[in-house]
DNA sequence: TATTGTTATACTCTATAACTATA
DNA sequence: TATAGTTATAGAGTATAACAATA
């Protein structure tokens, strides 16, 4: 049994870091589906079917997505040369690059909560968030 | 500073517990501000312009989601006697029906994971979590 | 037949700008 | 003049259904 303690620091904490992360994808032009789509083809080429798996989301809405991202120079498609059906996607140069320094400022925008715990307490709190998601299975873990 | 691996931690235990309260949400056909504003207006009545600060939103966003919301019957409004261009927010026996049923399938949702850690693993993660927390005051922040 | 992806459609969420009513 | 809220509008995100191409 969980205290109702620790969900609503969860949930709470979720708010706060969404919040964040909000911000920081409006002033890069970018949703928080965006943030997650570059985070995810960051370090390989995924096809459309498994981003869409891996995001929770329906096959129609990533062809949008990809779209918009496509439009803007940060995502590109290329036809599978052995699935013809298939679309793999990956970023561009610009797309990588604004990757970086989104996540740079995220860790900038964190650090004055996380910088607030000493740093033994930073790993203990690592540790725990980590052990207490390997339980999880759901779509919304990375590939 | 702050190590790469409690950012990482964070932000993925983020999605993770954005995801379950998306679901959820989506299973009651609540988005996420939708559940948040009932979260909000469970033990008070808020005005349309502090829960539009609250929420970080802007005032017309409010007026439609509450909108949508009183439509269902969840949320009703009503006229301030002080200011008369003020309407507060509050929600109905429906509504709070519904926030309760929510509340309670969020916190069983979770229990999988949470439930993993053992009780004084849980307790110091709530705590840390909070002492984490203390810094923010962002908009994000419940009233 | 089944799978991959796109398109058409509809609805919610969101912000900006213009507006009304009240202070 | 300034503030509280609504409305009109536009764009992004989302799912469902229908479709084309490929397996």
């Amino acid at each position: 049994m969980t205290s109702d303690a620790l969900v609503d620091a969860l949930v709470r904490s979720t708010f706060e870091v969404t919040a964040v992360l909000t911000r920081i994808g409006a002033e890069n032009d970018l949703s928080l589906t965006q943030m997650r789509v570059l985070g995810i083809v960051r370090d390989r080429r995924v096809r459309m079917s498994d981003l869409a798996a891996f995001l929770g989301l329906d096959k129609s809405t990533l062809s949008g997505l990809v779209d918009r991202a496509e439009k803007r120079g940060l995502l590109a498609r290329e036809k599978s040369t052995q699935d013809r059906r298939v679309f793999d996607v990956y970023p561009t140069a610009a797309g990588l690059q604004l990757t970086e320094r989104v996540y740079q400022e995220i860790r900038a925008a964190l650090a004055p909560s996380t910088d607030h715990l000493e740093p033994e307490r930073q790993e203990r709190l690592a540790e725990l968030l980590e052990a207490m998601m390997v339980p999880w299975t759901g779509s919304a873990q990375r590939p």
